[in-house]
DNA sequence: CGAGAGCCAT
């Protein structure tokens, strides 16, 4: 036992004395760690007076740098060192792919003198996080060696350009498997909804840690199963729950439509001494906008500032969501150019949030905007613009930014711009017209189009068109309970009540349930609901009082 | 000191 402490111990005051600031390899461990806290100044200092350094060292500092954005400080060290390690060519071709020089990298890869597998995983995964999949393929079929990261990489690489076949495949030819592969498998099927696949993955996987639970919960929120999400979350032991595990579910209940346990869980994340971050005030904003409660709102925007996010672009469009479906107007200009530097989603988000409301001119006064700041409208910018026309009547508007979206701007319709157009045509009267632009698209129509078309025929008691879209709904999606509906309530407009009954009663056949909608407002920190027909609320009479008022106000306008 | 995984906004 002494014999062997003793040469340990003499070791580490022989390296401890041979300088005055320690010894190399100590330094190199403090670079390191001042690296990973970004603190590169205190970094460099330490470099610089360093007596002696080794390849580590250099190594350290080069990576530092580009892992800290500073990609040109890094290529000029990494020119300047005295011998090179295949480390050094290795994290020298990172940074570069890091910095989007995907180029340059290949470049660094083909010259080195020497590689190992970590070379080639590090040039494949570039290739791959630039969408190069053939070229990573290429690098994966020609290196002498592949190792379990090689394999996982490529399986990943599949999956992201939709491959699930190729990537399942290749996932399950591996010669080994860790629970990195494993947890870029169950991902890939959460992310192309192949939620039984899967739910069976991960009960076969033979060790699950704190990511792979998490890829699952997601799976379950996704599917929009949260009680099993929830269980899955509850068992993650307390030390390992983290900020994504809570991210995930805080996302699971707010897209769910369930706010309150989003705002919950939150409450519960503070209180286990989690930081929440970006990923997690979005979602809580989300929760806010669902639940359209501009008091949960305010305050979450307060927490925004709190936890200093508010430099956050995606935080920002969320914070006008939020204002925009809690119905308040007033706020949304000013947390627009509360934004540093708007990207196409804050522009696509304001325009959105005036169409909502029905503003037009002032959605159309953003869109002008956009250009100027050096930013090209893409499909989402020209789907809110559209929006707009529609929510304020515009048939005219909406024709000629559909023409300037293909013709000017170069942007391709999709069903989503179709069906818009569609809904508008359909609510000026003009259903056959909409039938026609169904009938010249390039494309097949989806279920939002033939959507559109049968609300459409609602306005001009059209039977002929809404029958054919109602079929072509119920091929696409049999349990479509809209389209029933719809369809029965043009029946019913029409006094063809015979067929009325025969759509309840094929309804009732084919199982198709439509579900009460509801609408609720809160005043005083009070919920209260309304249902249709529903004349529970204790202030029923007087509500419809306003009702009747308001409907002889609409009157009176148009 | 280098390679592969989970959470966000229109």
């Amino acid at each position: 036992m002494l014999s062997r402490a003793i040469p340990k111990n003499l070791s580490c005051i022989r390296r401890y004395n041979s300088s005055p600031f320690g010894d190399v390899y100590t330094s190199n461990v403090r670079i390191g760690k001042l690296c990973r806290e970004g603190k590169m100044d205190l970094a460099r200092k330490l470099f610089d007076e360093m007596p002696r350094r080794d390849v580590v060292t250099w190594n350290a500092i080069i990576t530092g740098y580009w892992k800290n954005g500073f990609i040109q400080e890094s290529k000029r060290l990494f020119d300047s060192m005295p011998l090179r390690n295949i480390v050094s060519w290795n994290s020298m071709i990172a940074g570069c792919i890091q910095g989007g020089r995907i180029d340059v990298a290949f470049l660094y890869f083909f010259k080195m003198p020497e590689r190992n597998i970590a070379s080639w995983n590090v040039m494949i995964a570039g290739f791959i996080r630039h969408g190069m999949i053939e070229e990573a393929v290429k690098l994966f079929e020609e290196m002498p060696r592949k190792n379990v990261i090689s394999y996982t990489a490529m399986v990943d690489g599949y999956a992201k350009i939709g491959e699930m076949n190729k990537a399942r495949q290749l996932f399950e030819s591996m010669p080994s498997r860790n629970e990195v592969s494993w947890t870029v498998m169950i991902s890939a099927f959460v992310e192309s909804n192949q939620f039984d696949e899967a739910r069976e993955l991960f009960g076969r996987m033979p060790y699950k840690n704190v990511i792979s639970v998490t890829a699952m919960i997601t799976g379950y929120c996704k599917e929009g199963n949260m009680e099993d999400a929830r269980v899955l979350f509850e068992e993650i032991e307390l030390q390992h729950r983290d900020d994504v595990s809570y991210n995930a579910m805080i996302t699971g209940y707010a897209q769910n439509g369930r706010g309150e346990e989003a705002l919950r869980l939150l409450v519960d994340m503070i209180c286990s001494r989690l930081r929440p971050d970006q990923y997690t005030l979005v979602s809580i904003l989300a929760a806010c906008s669902g639940l359209a409660s501009l008091t949960q709102g305010k305050q979450t925007h307060a927490l925004v500032f709190k936890y200093r996010l508010d430099t956050q672009v995606s935080v920002g469009n969320a914070v006008i969501t939020m204002y925009s479906k809690c119905g308040s107007l007033l706020d949304l200009e000013s947390a627009f150019e509360h934004i540093c530097t708007p990207n196409i989603v804050s522009w696509n988000t304001i325009i959105t949030a005036f169409a909502q409301h029905g503003l037009y001119e002032k959605a159309l006064c953003f869109f002008k905007k956009i250009q100027v700041h050096g930013i090209e409208p893409d499909g989402i910018t020209f789907l809110s613009l559209l929006s707009a026309c529609c929510h304020a009547g515009r048939v005219k508007e909406s024709l000629y930014w559909f023409d300037s979206m293909k013709n000017i701007y170069k942007v391709a319709p999709r069903c989503e711009h179709y069906a818009c157009l569609i809904d508008i045509l359909g609510r000026s009267g003009q259903v056959e017209n909409a039938y026609k632009m169904i009938q010249e698209m390039p494309f097949e129509a989806d279920l939002g189009v033939w959507g559109a078309l049968l609300a459409g025929c609602r306005f001009s008691l059209n039977i002929e068109l809404a029958e054919l879209a109602a079929q072509e709904i119920i091929k696409l999606d049999a349990k479509n309970s809209g389209a029933y509906v719809m369809l029965s309530n043009i029946y019913a407009a029409s006094g063809l009540w015979r067929k009325v009954t025969q759509v309840r009663r094929l309804m009732k056949e084919n199982e198709v349930k439509k579900q009460a909608a509801f609408s609720w407002m809160e005043i005083d920190n009070k919920v209260h609901y309304f249902v249709g027909g529903d004349a529970s609320h204790l202030a029923v009479d007087k509500i419809h009082t306003v009702i009747i008022q308001l409907y002889s106000q609409m009157e009176n306008i148009t």
